[in-house]
DNA sequence: GGCATGTGTATTTTT
DNA sequence: TACACATGCC
């Protein structure tokens, strides 16, 4: 610390910053929180925190980034990297509370009671689990409706977030499965036993063993100590164990810096909680607190339209955005006919933007819910304008996608059970009750009507294990190839044929009674993947309408699998970090380079383009009909829609369609008006550019415009 | 017990 | 609309 201060001065992260991010860059140890506003250069000063301390001489290695996404993690890696000596920053640890837990327990979870080849259950799976259990426990057949497996995963998860008794989560967020408590609690109690059975933890399970694993004498400290500091992005959208964690990580070391907005708060339905920010001064006493409030990204027309829209919200936020970058360019409020306009409209702004130069890529559309951009998407296809879509069901999501990772994942993790109901399933004559047999039979389960029967315990069960090849073959796979149960006669060709291929991927063949015999060292994953697929073809074929388009996908699966370090690291990473964006559905896929983003919102998250379009911009919409209910999620979509405008640099328009036509739940052409958003009453307007589009009305002031637009097509053929 | 067909209902955001 | 669930047939 005895630098001179002309030698401080030219270090690389310092450059160009203000006070007030050079107080949080340059803060010595203890607790650090920094209020960030949208665009004030939040993710500059975390990056050049780290590259300060690595610069002081604190070992990469001892620092733990925890973000929101690990794409967010990688990119403020590699800058940080670029303002140091070359390598330091690579062994920083970085990623998402949930991939940091996975890594964690995976190396430090046994005295926590979890094996280091657990594998990770995704939603999806959660819901499939829970399904299972309701079946079983014969809940989905009595005369009273009882809750869906996906509210029951939601019920569940939102318990366990927030730390909060099952009764108060359903009286306040599910009232009218209050009645049904009794069952859901049997459910949980029997979702929790069987995911342990099946050496499985779900999203929320790492995030609570995380936690234990602080609590745990001894090696909590070990976790503990293995971090000088520790870094957390978006800290608004931490929930209460999140919260736990870091306090469990910070018992002695007291080198934590939270960055965070409470105006960008958009996560509460994943129990996250502004009070983590506005309690820390509490649990870290001594805190220094930062504020930013300079805003580099956006002009100030824009700032003013957004922080207009926070101006009215219920509660107070601690800051008041201001920029220096004048712009005469207010932002463009734009109503439309409907949505078919909105289509002609949108894509028309965006080609003009393109045409003065403002790149695709440096251009958003966004939306309140993925749906939302399902016609526009149709119309860039037809326009052949090529984009990339964030947020909303991912590939991995699909079916086909699950079925081929099922296989994967028995291989991984010979105890999961709910892979093994699925691939058992798939083959024909098998339904529910024959596949608990056969499961039964290699004991991965006990058969329904068993009262307690034979649990057995996987600690007693990898006694069995057979070496072959180097590989172990451990018991319920094991039993499956060497003692295979008795099948439905229609089902014995295509059982052969499973057998056959797991045998394939665990690198030994099936000999004379089924002896099991050792052969070589398992193939790599890319075959083991051809070898499922194989097996798997005629089988999708026959399950699916399109099949051409859905083996694409599984290409695709294969095409990520070959670039993968190992089996396991595939598998996890595809549930704790799966692809986020869609590949473009236009224009030939290796000829452009340029693409237009689509996002929700939520995934707009932390990221800035130079002009964004905002659809949608209706009562309904944003906010969400199902969020209305309460003040609460009013605010919070509130939230929301700043976070959406605040994305913009140069440019910002917000789109309303007039009129919606409600053919989805009902015939005919009937049609309802729209209310533009709550949150830009007529006070606003001014704030505003307004324009009307696909006016019929040549008298209007549109006439104007459809001149311009003619002229501009002209233009077009010679400028 | 599997599977095809018919009926009814909910509908967002993500690790 | 599209999907989950229920019924009834093979």
């Amino acid at each position: 610390m005895a630098k001179s201060k002309a030698k401080t001065q030219c270090k690389p992260y310092l450059e160009g910053l203000n006070a007030a991010q050079r107080e949080a860059v340059t803060h010595g140890d203890g607790p650090l929180l920094v209020v960030a506003g949208a665009g004030t250069g939040k993710t500059n000063t975390i990056v050049c925190r780290l590259a300060c301390l690595v610069d002081r001489g604190v070992p990469a290695e001892r620092i733990l980034l925890l973000t929101f996404t690990r794409r967010a993690a990688g990119e403020m890696l590699t800058r940080a990297g670029h303002m140091c000596e070359a390598g330091t920053t690579a062994k920083v640890w970085g990623g998402t509370f949930h991939a940091t837990a996975n890594r964690l327990l995976r190396i430090y979870g046994r005295p926590a009671g979890i094996s280091a080849d657990f594998t990770v259950m995704d939603q999806g799976d959660s819901a499939d689990m829970m399904n299972l259990i309701r079946s079983e426990m014969g809940l989905a057949k009595r005369d009273r409706r009882f809750p869906r497996k996906e509210t029951l995963v939601k019920i569940y998860s939102l318990t366990v977030n927030a730390g909060v008794p099952l009764s108060e989560v359903l009286d306040k967020h599910f009232p009218w499965c209050s009645e049904d408590i009794e069952g859901i609690k049997d459910i949980f109690r029997g979702y929790v036993e069987r995911k342990r059975q099946s050496n499985v933890l779900d999203y929320d399970d790492l995030l609570l063993f995380w936690s234990a694993l602080c609590d745990t004498p001894g090696v909590g400290n070990t976790v503990a100590d293995r971090f000088d500091h520790v870094l957390v992005d978006e800290y608004q959208d931490t929930n209460s164990i999140q919260a736990r964690i870091l306090l469990g990580m910070r018992k002695s070391r007291k080198n934590i810096m939270v960055v965070g907005d409470d105006a960008q708060s958009i996560y509460s339905f994943r129990a996250a909680t502004v009070r983590n920010i506005l309690d820390f001064p509490d649990h870290f006493p001594n805190a220094r607190v930062v504020t930013l409030e300079q805003n580099y990204r956006s002009t100030q027309p824009i700032l003013d339209a957004s922080n207009a829209v926070m101006d009215q919200a219920a509660q107070r936020y601690t800051k008041n955005l201001w920029s220096q970058r004048r712009s005469e360019q207010k932002p463009v409020l734009t109503t439309c006919v409907d949505e078919t306009d909105q289509c002609q409209v949108v894509c028309g702004n965006i080609l003009d933007h393109l045409e003065q130069g403002t790149e695709l890529m440096h251009q958003a559309v966004l939306f309140r819910a993925s749906h939302h951009s399902a016609a526009l998407e149709i119309e860039l296809a037809r326009r052949n304008i090529p984009f990339h879509k964030y947020g909303g069901l991912k590939f991995v999501e699909a079916a086909h996608i699950k079925d081929v990772v099922a296989f994967i994942r028995i291989l991984e993790n010979p105890f999961d059970e709910l892979s093994w109901f699925r691939v058992l399933l798939l083959l024909d004559g098998v339904g529910p009750r024959t596949a608990r047999r056969i499961l039964s039979a290699i004991r991965m389960a006990t058969e329904s009507s068993g009262e307690g029967g034979a649990q057995v315990s996987k600690q007693e069960e990898s006694d069995e294990e057979s070496e072959a090849g180097g590989a172990t073959i451990v018991s319920p796979l094991w039993r499956l190839l060497a003692d295979p149960p008795r099948v439905p006669p229609a089902t014995r060709e295509q059982f052969t044929g499973l057998r056959d291929a797991f045998a394939e991927c665990q690198g030994v063949t099936l000999g004379d009674g089924d002896k099991v015999l050792p052969q070589a060292a398992p193939p790599p994953l890319p075959t083991q993947l051809e070898i499922i697929r194989r097996f798997y073809e005629p089988i999708f074929k026959r399950t699916y309408e399109n099949a051409p388009a859905r083996l694409r996908d599984i290409e695709q699966l294969q095409q990520i699998a070959s670039t993968s370090k190992s089996r396991s690291r595939f598998v996890t990473d595809l549930t704790l970090d799966p692809p986020a964006a869609t590949a473009d559905l236009a224009g030939p896929p290796f000829l452009e380079e340029d693409f237009l983003i689509l996002s929700t919102i939520h995934s707009a998250k932390g990221c800035e383009w130079t002009v964004v379009h905002i659809i949608h911009a209706a009562d309904g919409m944003i906010p969400s009909d199902m969020s209305t209910g309460d003040e609460e999620g009013i605010e919070e979509e509130r939230r929301l829609f700043y976070v959406a405008m605040t994305r913009a640099k140069d440019d910002l328009y917000i789109y309303f369609p007039l009129r919606y036509y409600h053919t989805r739940y009902a015939m005919g052409d009937g049609h309802c008006y729209a209310q533009l958003t709550r949150y830009l009453p007529g006070s606003m307007h001014e704030m505003f550019e307004q324009r009307a589009s696909g006016d019929d009305d040549p008298e209007s002031a549109d006439g104007r415009s459809t001149t311009k637009r003619v002229d501009d097509g002209l233009s077009k053929l010679w400028d």
